[in-house]
DNA sequence: GTTATATCTGTGTTATAACACTAAATTAAC
DNA sequence: GTTAATTTAGTGTTATAACACAGATATAAC
């Protein structure tokens, strides 16, 4: 009956789907070895389903930018080098700003709370961080910086944004042992106030800044 | 042997990996029909192939944003809008304005004269416009602006310009016939001085204002 | 012991056929 | 003639099995 695009009808996921969901979180949860190649079987396997549905799952996560594949080699979750940190952060940087001249001094109040809730959030969760708070303070972070993207009405931008983000989700998530996160506290109310100021120039150095800030730390982190 | 990633041996592509060019050709040339869904069984047939090798084509010119996949109904080239017009040139306003910060006045002396070349043989190009050397120009204008990006040494910021410039290289394809080309005249060999010349803010306004106008003539294409 | 050959096991890739569902067309009943 | 049920043809999706190639292991010959 529906065919044109706009479903709302909440048709039962397909098979594929559920393999790309469950993949997806294992490795934003940095549970997957870096490096090596996974074995489509052993997935398949795992999953419970065949080749053909992980081989379509595999594919839409290589166009999120979390896994890579080398035709006739496998795929694997590329290993972070610190030019290809710089070069997915220079990204960032591109795209965060304009969102934020889009939105600058146009945001709806509910909006408004919104972001300045989830800064609040993120600011008292930034002291005290445990194993365990830290996979949702990353996705609260994720989910902060998007909500900004998505005052643009833009969804290719919020794709692209979200691209960029992952794998910094991942990597932190993979090498939160190892490091005192404390390091990378960033003042994600201040950020906010700058934004909702409506001044462009200072919101544009705010958001500059602070994603500079990010960059150091996850250098800091490789 | 070498499985590493870096493969230097160049394998024979892979079956999926021709029909995506043969897609992607066609499609960048604007024989597709747009708004339709495709029929996987029949582009099979047509390329000689089985389903499973299309599937995983379509899923990669997706990737590319040529194409739109709606779960359980399809893939289609989907139909540009003014707004979404708009959001892919947002996105590459923004892309390319790092790009122009990042290499300006770093460039080399090779890429300095392969930009200055491509430009001159742009604006040779603009005032005859027949239907033969339209896809030649499109392609031509593409290369430069890739070229520009290509500086960076980002591969990423390449790919993302790459997916945000090839739609509309599609559609003015697609829309050669009913449409004076004289319209998007646009001086590439002003850009190109711009850039080269070493200040960062002309050179930033210059690429500002060469997309804005490439926005406007392919909003009044619509 | 060393070397060369063969086998075996793993990989990604791909073709075939069946499944589930939709939309249209045809047929049957009223 | 109109309406309802049924069949038919098309779609995307997915499971199975075979193909082709690579690396390792074991076996045979020297």
């Amino acid at each position: 009956m529906n065919k044109t695009g706009s479903v709302e009808w909440t048709s039962p996921p397909t098979s594929e789907q559920q393999v790309t969901d469950r993949l997806r979180r294992h490795i934003l949860a940095g549970e997957l070895p870096v490096g090596e190649f996974l074995s489509q079987r052993k997935l398949a396997e795992l999953a419970g389903t065949s080749v053909i549905s992980v081989r379509g799952a595999l594919r839409q996560l290589e166009n999120e930018g979390l896994i890579e594949n080398v035709p006739r080699a496998g795929v694997r979750i590329p290993q972070d080098t610190p030019s290809s940190v710089r070069n997915r952060y220079l990204v960032r940087k591109a795209l965060e700003r304009v969102a934020v001249e889009q939105i600058c001094g146009t945001l709806s109040d509910a909006a408004a709370t919104q972001l300045r809730e989830l800064a609040s959030q993120l600011d008292r969760m930034a002291g005290a961080h445990t194993a365990e708070t830290w996979c949702e303070f990353a996705r609260l972070h994720q989910e902060f910086h998007l909500l900004i993207a998505e005052q643009t009405a833009n969804p290719l931008l919020v794709q692209m944004l979200k691209r960029v983000i992952n794998p910094s989700l991942m990597m932190l998530n993979a090498a939160r042992s190892w490091k005192k996160p404390s390091e990378l506290h960033q003042n994600h109310t201040e950020l906010t106030q700058a934004i909702l100021g409506g001044n462009q120039t200072v919101a544009v150095a705010a958001i500059q800044s602070h994603i500079q800030t990010g960059l150091e730390s996850e250098l800091a982190a490789l």
